[in-house]
RNA sequence: CGCGGAGUGGAGCAGUUGGUAGCUCGUCGGGCUCAUAACCCGAAGGUCGAAGGUUCAAGUCCUUCCUCCGCAACCA
C-alpha cells in the first residue's frame, strides 16, 4: 500500500514539561509542533517513535508542594495529570509518556550515575569545595581568582557540603570539534553562535551533579544523602524512555537511538547541546542527529507569566476556535527562528481568513455544487484545458515544495503553500463560472465541461485534505469524510498523480468545517470569562515567601544610613550598574548599584537613600563598592520594577536606620 | 568596544549569488452568486532605520551611527 514506506525510523522527543504548573499556551506550542512533524513522518512512510512526558523532580517541586500541604508526588500527579490531559486536548500523537518518577528511570539513572563515577567522569568533591552562595556555584581552588568567585568576584565559602561534580572539561575539545564537524547539529545557526562563543569558548566549568539540600529527587544509591542533579535527571529521559538499560538495552533503545531531532525551547538549548552530548559521550552512546531550539510564543509583546496576568492556556483557547484553530494559529504563526507573539485578534484573524473563508469555504462551495448539479457523483473529467492544466501542475508543486519546508521544519511556510492552493481553486472557480454551466445541463458539452471543473476542484481538495491533516488531523478527517474517499486515497502516494479520485464515487455531505468568528461578540466573551476568572482567584493573592526568622541582635548587627546621593555616572561595561558617590555625614562613599534600568545618572544625583554601610566592600567589574544602596521590588504592566527606598523627611545625611 | 539577531507600505512577514520592491491581513472601488455577509478582480499606500562609500546598477556589498531583541555578564 505504502509505496514510499520504509524509509527507516525517526525518534523525535520535546522537553518534558517541569511539573511546577500547569502549562500556558506557549509552552503547548512545542508539543504541537513537534506533533505535526511526528504526524507529517509517518506520513511520509517513517517509523516514528514520538515521546513527551515530564520533569518531576527539583526543589521547586518539592517547595511548591510543601506550600499545597500535599506530598511532592502527589503534587505531580496532579500536574503531570493536567500537562497529559492538554497534550490530548490538543490531539497530539506520541507514542510515549514519560515521568522523571517512573520507577524505570529511576533505576537506570541511579546505574547512569555509579557508571559515570566508577569510570572517573564523576568525583566526590569535600576539601576544595567552594561554593558562591549568590551564584548557587560550586569551584574548586585552581578556579577561584584571588581567592573569589570567579563569576562575581565575591568571597566564597568553603562548603561544609559534599557533591558531587562532572568532569566536564575533559570533553570540551571533543565537543567542540564535534559541534564543527556537524554542522547541522544545533540549529538554527544563530543559536549555535551563542552556545560557542558563551559557554564553550570561554571554558567547561565542572558541573556539580548532586545536591543535598533538598530530598525529592533520584537518590543516590551508594551515598543515599545526595540526589542526582535535575538535569542529568531530566535529561536522560530521552534515552530511559526508550528503555534504555546499561548492562541491557531494550530492542526498542537499540531501533530508534540515536534521537533524530530533540525539539526544545531556545531557553534550555546550553542543556541539550553541551551536557547532554558529553553525558551521551560518557555513556558511550552515538549523539542525537539534531536539537531544534525553537523560539518562544509571546503575548502582547512580553513574556507570559501569571503575575503579569497574560497567560493563555490552550484549553481555553480551544473552547473559542476548537483545537485545529489553535493548532493552526501555532503553526501557521510562528516564525523560524524569532519570537512569535499572540494575540486575540491575529487569532480571530487568521481564523476567519484562512480557515473559514479560503479552505473551509472552497469545500462547502464545492460539496455543494457537486451534490447540487450532479447529485453528489463524481463526473469523469476530460483532458485538454489549459486551465485544468494548470491546477494540477500547482497542486503537484505543492506536494514537493510542502515535503521540502517539512524536512525543515518549516510549518509556517508548509501551510502557507496549502493556503495558497486553496486560494487559486476558490479563483478557478471564479474562472470557470460552474453556476453558469449548470444552467445548460441538458448541452453534453457543457455538462462534461462542468463535471470536468468539479472533478479538478474535488481532486483538489483532497490534496488540500491530505496534506492539511498532519496539521490539523480533526480537519483532515473531516474533508476525507466530505469528499467520501477511501483510506487509500489519503496517502501521501496518493498524491503523485492529480487524478487518482474515480469517478462514480458519491461524495458526501456538505457541513461547514470552520464558524466564522465574530470578533466583537468573540471578545466580549473572552473579557466576561477573564473576569469571572479573576474574581474567582481574587483571594488567591500568591503568598509571600519569607525567611527564616532572625532575633533583633541579628538585625542589630546591620548598620544602615541615610545617604545622599552627590555623584553619579553608568559603568560602560555593565549594563545595569550605576557607580555612585554618597555622602553620608562626614564620610563619602563609592556605591555600585544595580540601578541603571531605572534610574539615570543625572537623576539619581541629590536622592537621599538608606544605604547599609558596614557590609564588606566588594569590587564589581572594577569599582569597589563600599555599601549597598536599599530598594524595593514592585510590578508594574507586568514588568519587574524597582525604587529606591527613602527617608519620608528631606533630612541630612548620616542618620542612622533602624 | 563580550557574542549574536533584527529594523521593508496601517499590521504581520518574503526578498537566493547586487539589475524594475513582493505576500497575507486591513482599507477603498468594482465583479459574481455555487458557498460560511463568503469568493474573484482592481486601486491607494514604502526615499526598504540614518549617513557616507563601492558599482553602469544596492533592500541586497563595505564603513560609521541610531533603535529594539536574544545569549552572556551583572543587581552588595
Amino acid at each position: 500500500m505504502k509505496i514510499k514506506a520504509d524509509k527507516g525510523k525517526y525518534y523525535l522527543t520535546t522537553a518534558i514539561a517541569y511539573t511546577s504548573r500547569k502549562p500556558h499556551i506557549g509552552n503547548t506550542y512545542e508539543i504541537v509542533f513537534s506533533d505535526a512533524i511526528a504526524r507529517f513522518r509517518r506520513m511520509e512512510g517513517y517509523d516514528v517513535f514520538f515521546c513527551t512526558g515530564t520533569d518531576e523532580h527539583g526543589q521547586k517541586i518539592q517547595l511548591n508542594a510543601e506550600e499545597q500541604g500535599v506530598t511532592p508526588k502527589e503534587w505531580v500527579d496532579r500536574v503531570s495529570g493536567e500537562v497529559r490531559g492538554i497534550w490530548d486536548t490538543m490531539n497530539t500523537s506520541y507514542d510515549y509518556f514519560i515521568r522523571t518518577t517512573d520507577q524505570y528511570h529511576e533505576d537506570q539513572l541511579r546505574k547512569i550515575f555509579k557508571k559515570f563515577y566508577d569510570q572517573g567522569d564523576i568525583y566526590k568533591s569535600e576539601y576544595e569545595g567552594w561554593y558562591c552562595v549568590p551564584c548557587e556555584s560550586f569551584f574548586t581552588t585552581t578556579q577561584l581568582v584571588d581567592g573569589k568567585c570567579p563569576d562575581c568576584g565575591r568571597p566564597v565559602e568553603m562548603t561544609k557540603e559534599e557533591s558531587y561534580f562532572f568532569k566536564m572539561s575533559k570533553y570540551q575539545d571533543w565537543l567542540m570539534q564535534y559541534i564543527e564537524d556537524h554542522p547541522d547539529f544545533i540549529t538554527p545557526e544563530a543559536r549555535k553562535k551563542e552556545m560557542v562563543n558563551n559557554f564553550l569558548k570561554p571554558g567547561l566549568q565542572d558541573l556539580c551533579v548532586s545536591r543535598t539540600s533538598f530530598t525529592w529527587g533520584i537518590q543516590v544509591d551508594f551515598d543515599p544523602k545526595h540526589v542526582i542533579y535535575v538535569w542529568l535527571d531530566a535529561l536522560s529521559n530521552y534515552i530511559t524512555a526508550l528503555g534504555y538499560d546499561i548492562d541491557d538495552p531494550s530492542e526498542r533503545f537499540k531501533k530508534y537511538w540515536p534521537a533524530d531531532v530533540h525539539i526544545i525551547g531556545k531557553d534550555i538549548l546550553r542543556f541539550h547541546t553541551i551536557y547532554w552530548p558529553i553525558f551521551l559521550k560518557a555513556l558511550g552512546l552515538p549523539m542525537p542527529k539534531q536539537v531544534f531550539g525553537h523560539p518562544w510564543l509571546l503575548m502582547n509583546g512580553s513574556k507570559m507569566s501569571k503575575s503579569v496576568g497574560n497567560v493563555m492556556y490552550a484549553d481555553d483557547l480551544v473552547r473559542y476556535f476548537g483545537v485545529d484553530g489553535v493548532r493552526y494559529y501555532l503553526l501557521r504563526e510562528m516564525p523560524y527562528a524569532n519570537d512569535g507573539n499572540i494575540t486575540y485578534e491575529d487569532l480571530i484573524s487568521r481564523y476567519n481568513s484562512d480557515l473559514a473563508n479560503t479552505i473551509g469555504n472552497l469545500v462547502n462551495r464545492t460539496i455543494s455544487m457537486n451534490k447540487k448539479y450532479f447529485g453528489s457523483v463524481v463526473q469523469a473529467p476530460t483532458a485538454g484545458d489549459p486551465l485544468d492544466e494548470e491546477v494540477k501542475a500547482q497542486a503537484l508543486q505543492m506536494v514537493q515544495t510542502v515535503v521540502e519546508k517539512m524536512k525543515e521544519y518549516r510549518t509556517a511556510e508548509a501551510l502557507e503553500e496549502i493556503t495558497a492552493f486553496a486560494r487559486r481553486l476558490n479563483k478557478y472557480i471564479d474562472e470557470t463560472t460552474p453556476w453558469t454551466l449548470g444552467k445548460n445541463l441538458e448541452d453534453k458539452a457543457t455538462a462534461e465541461r462542468l463535471g470536468t471543473v468539479l472533478y479538478t476542484l474535488l481532486e483538489g481538495i483532497r490534496y488540500i485534505g491530505v496534506l492539511l491533516s498532519p496539521f490539523l488531523p480533526e480537519t483532515g478527517a473531516k474533508i476525507v469524510e466530505q469528499l467520501g474517499i477511501s483510506e487509500e486515497l489519503t496517502e501521501l502516494d496518493s498524491l503523485e498523480t492529480f487524478g487518482a479520485l474515480p469517478a462514480g464515487m458519491t461524495t458526501g455531505e456538505a457541513s461547514p468545517l470552520f464558524a466564522r468568528i465574530d470578533e466583537k461578540k468573540l471578545m466580549e466573551q473572552v473579557e466576561a470569562d477573564n473576569k469571572a476568572e479573576e474574581e474567582a482567584a481574587e483571594p488567591e493573592e500568591e503568598p509571600l515567601t519569607h525567611k527564616d526568622e532572625i532575633t533583633i541582635d541579628e538585625f542589630d548587627k546591620i548598620e544602615m544610613r541615610v545617604g545622599e546621593v552627590i555623584a553619579c555616572e553608568r559603568i560602560k561595561k555593565a549594563k545595569k550598574l550605576l557607580v555612585s558617590q554618597v555622602k553620608i555625614g562626614p564620610e563619602v562613599r563609592q556605591i555600585v548599584s544595580g540601578i541603571a534600568k531605572q534610574y539615570d545618572p543625572e537623576q539619581f544625583v541629590g536622592k537621599k537613600v538608606v544605604v547599609v554601610t558596614n557590609l564588606k566592600p566588594v569590587t564589581l567589574c572594577g569599582y569597589e563598592s563600599q555599601g549597598m544602596i536599599l530598594c524595593a521590588d514592585y510590578t508594574e504592566d507586568g514588568e519587574d520594577r524597582f525604587c529606591i527606598v527613602s527617608p519620608e523627611q528631606n533630612i541630612a545625611s548620616g542618620g542612622e536606620v533602624h
